[in-house]
DNA sequence: GTAAGACATTGATCGTTGTCAATATATGTC
DNA sequence: GACATATATTGACAACGATCAATGTCTTAC
């Protein structure tokens, strides 16, 4: 069950505002590097790790693996806990279980 | 189970090529018309609809529906049947199930 | 307080994509 | 065959987004 604002389901009919709402959560997950990302946290020990250790798997800059982890957290599927210099991330399974469920 | 090529899983390290096979089928997911296209045909009769039947409740003209079919059909979740001058749609359930399992 | 390290932000570039008007193709009808 | 209708393709344009170099901010160590 979802709260009153987010996913919402393709069975249901989806007027233009539910269809965006929905298509921009899904762009979010919609990148090869974000899914890369995705698959290295999950992979992570504890589920979490910290950009420092996401740019040499990656092959990217470290302004590009923030910019799309920020993307991913905007979109409320990655949460970010600040430990002293490093900012760790972890993906919150749930928000990203209800994203799956919507296209079934 | 997916047969050799597709999907992948979020679980299982994912490399750049899986990366980018995975992010070309939710791209075609990730786009609010496309969204509400496959509402639309999840809630027709049957399942299934003609391009004619899809124009007007998303407000789009002809040639953009029939584009975002097309995107949907080359992605594998959707089938096109053609009935004379109708081509009917209809959703690859199992491949739409694929695709929502590779986030779980 | 200075320096070093980790992460974020800004600015710029370049490819991608959603959209429509115009046109083409194909199918059925008279 | 000519015409009407349904769908697809083409071409053009505007908006978006992925990427990096350069720079900024913040935290810890000395």
């Amino acid at each position: 069950m979802t709260t009153d604002c987010c996913p919402a389901d393709l069975a249901a009919p989806l007027d233009r505002a539910g269809a965006e709402r929905l298509a921009r959560l899904l762009k979010a997950v919609a990148d090869p590097a974000r899914l890369q990302l995705l698959s290295l946290l999950k992979a992570s020990p504890g589920g979490e790790a910290c950009v420092c250790d996401l740019t040499a798997p990656t092959g990217l800059s470290q302004p590009t693996v923030s910019h799309h982890l920020k993307v991913l957290a905007e979109a409320g599927l990655l949460n970010r806990e600040q430990r002293g210099t490093w900012a760790w991330y972890s993906i919150d399974t749930q928000r990203l279980a209800e994203l799956s469920a919507v296209l079934q």
